[in-house]
DNA sequence: TTGACGAACTCCTCTAGAGGAGTCATAAAG
DNA sequence: CTTTATGACTCCTCTAGAGGAGTTCGTCAA
């Protein structure tokens, strides 16, 4: 607390103590004065330097866990929470030429930034087709499909979890039903087949982590997570692949690129 | 508390009281029993129905609000929050057969939706750029932009906050540096002065609001927003805007089609 | 040198209160 | 019929404690 200086509260505001004290704590992190990783002033020294009880330093600090600025570690303290590496996803990520050279999206990408790529809690099953990938697929709804679940990991670390849905009449009997769908991924599988991909359509949510999300992300309190749903389409208008996707909104920054004409 | 019939303690757990209390109160929301605006029992209820302090229950309480499951409302109760109309936004939405019609983008979209478009907070200042913002456009550190602050509602309900950049020596003396752009917006300024635009590049990050941007934006506890910067590229290759607009992440779906080849 | 122990520190969970302030329905007063 | 009070209900803020559990580090014995 030595090194740290809080302003004192402000008796004449009607804004709650709690809040006040949040508000220093974050101003401190805006302005630098406590920068990526640093440890915040315990509750104690909270306590001590304002005057007030512990569970109203707790509030503050809840305020800035939830808002994603800090996190707080059982023993050792609460420190202003570091950003990683943010990965970029471009738009020409799945362009053929990518395709071609015989390596999926995420390997090459990731391979390209010097990192290392693996993948994780591959599941393959096949089974009625939830409503909403059936409607995207232009599917009934009691159609089959073969889903694809898996995990993506950068230096062991996770970032991304995937499932694919693709039509079981499409899928059944090839290597996409396999955990290894091959050089290229299974939208080579898919072109090989005679599906000739034109196009995706990728549609971006955001949103609070459920907590299967947290635990398989490793997701730190106050993250949100992207949800993607990548429909891919044939030459023909036909959709042959529904992907959904989750990853950590701080680790990822998406980029697309729109005509326009 | 008579309608709902939450699970008892389970005490052999070890899983905290408020987050097995908060664990009953989300699946109810999950399942439906509890649905999209219906009151979560009282604190007081909660209390007599688990025994437990009050406390507990506002922890648990304050965990499904983080999580954005609920708002709180003072004097009122606790309701399950309710999901406003979402927003698709089309990676077409700048094409020029729209631009052409003489409406901005955000107006043309909304009256198709059925919605009043309104827009709100006009400012327009000239001022340094910001060094991400010069680094986009491809401007020396000290070069002076015309800079476009507005705010956008639907309804009369905010919706986004967007920032547009244009370099002074293109705009100064333009209607682009009046406040209103006239017909078809920007966009169609910037080629009536001959920058025939090419293509926009957009980034999307996601995290959670501001103080400012909640506000701005009246943003429930819990919910994160977009962050979406779009350069605009004339068919030179230059970079005549730069805009970097905010948004609630539970009204917007954002929806980009790519190509395959 | 190594390893076990313990003290001091950290955050976590929970209790049992108090007063405040916003909301709403009802009853009383105009 | 309208307006004003009142009371019951809601969540909000804050206090002052208690014990628990994880981490760190120095001490001391082997």
């Amino acid at each position: 607390m030595a090194e740290l200086s809080l302003p004192e509260l402000d008796p004449t505001s009607d804004r709650a103590v709690f809040r006040q004290i949040a508000d220093h704590i974050r101003e401190a992190i805006e302005q630098g004065t406590l920068a990526e990783g640093d440890k915040v002033p315990s509750e104690a020294q909270l306590m001590q330097h304002y005057g007030v009880a512990r569970m109203t330093i707790r509030n503050a600090l809840q305020v800035l866990q939830s808002e994603g600025l800090t996190v707080a570690e059982h023993g050792r303290g609460v420190f202003v929470r570091s950003h990683p590496p943010v990965r970029r996803l471009a738009s020409d990520r799945f362009a053929r030429r990518h395709r071609q050279e015989g390596k999926a999206a995420f390997i090459a990408e990731t391979e390209g930034a010097g990192g290392k790529p693996s993948v994780d809690s591959i599941r393959i099953t096949e089974e009625e087709a939830p409503a909403d990938v059936a409607t995207l697929l232009g599917l009934a709804e009691d159609a089959r499909v073969i889903r694809r679940s898996r995990r993506y990991l950068i230096n062991g670390q996770p970032v991304e979890t995937a499932v694919s849905y693709i039509p079981a009449e499409i899928a059944m009997g090839t290597r996409i039903a396999e955990p290894d769908s091959g050089p290229g991924g299974i939208y080579a599988r898919l072109e090989e087949l005679g599906y000739r991909l034109d196009h995706f359509v990728e549609d971006i949510r955001s949103r609070m982590p459920l907590r299967e999300e947290m635990r398989a992300l490793r997701l730190a309190p106050g993250v949100p997570v992207f949800r993607l749903v990548r429909t891919a389409y044939t030459t023909d208008g036909k959709a042959v692949e529904v992907c959904d996707t989750v990853m950590s909104s701080d680790a990822y920054v998406l980029s697309y690129e729109l005509p326009a004409r």
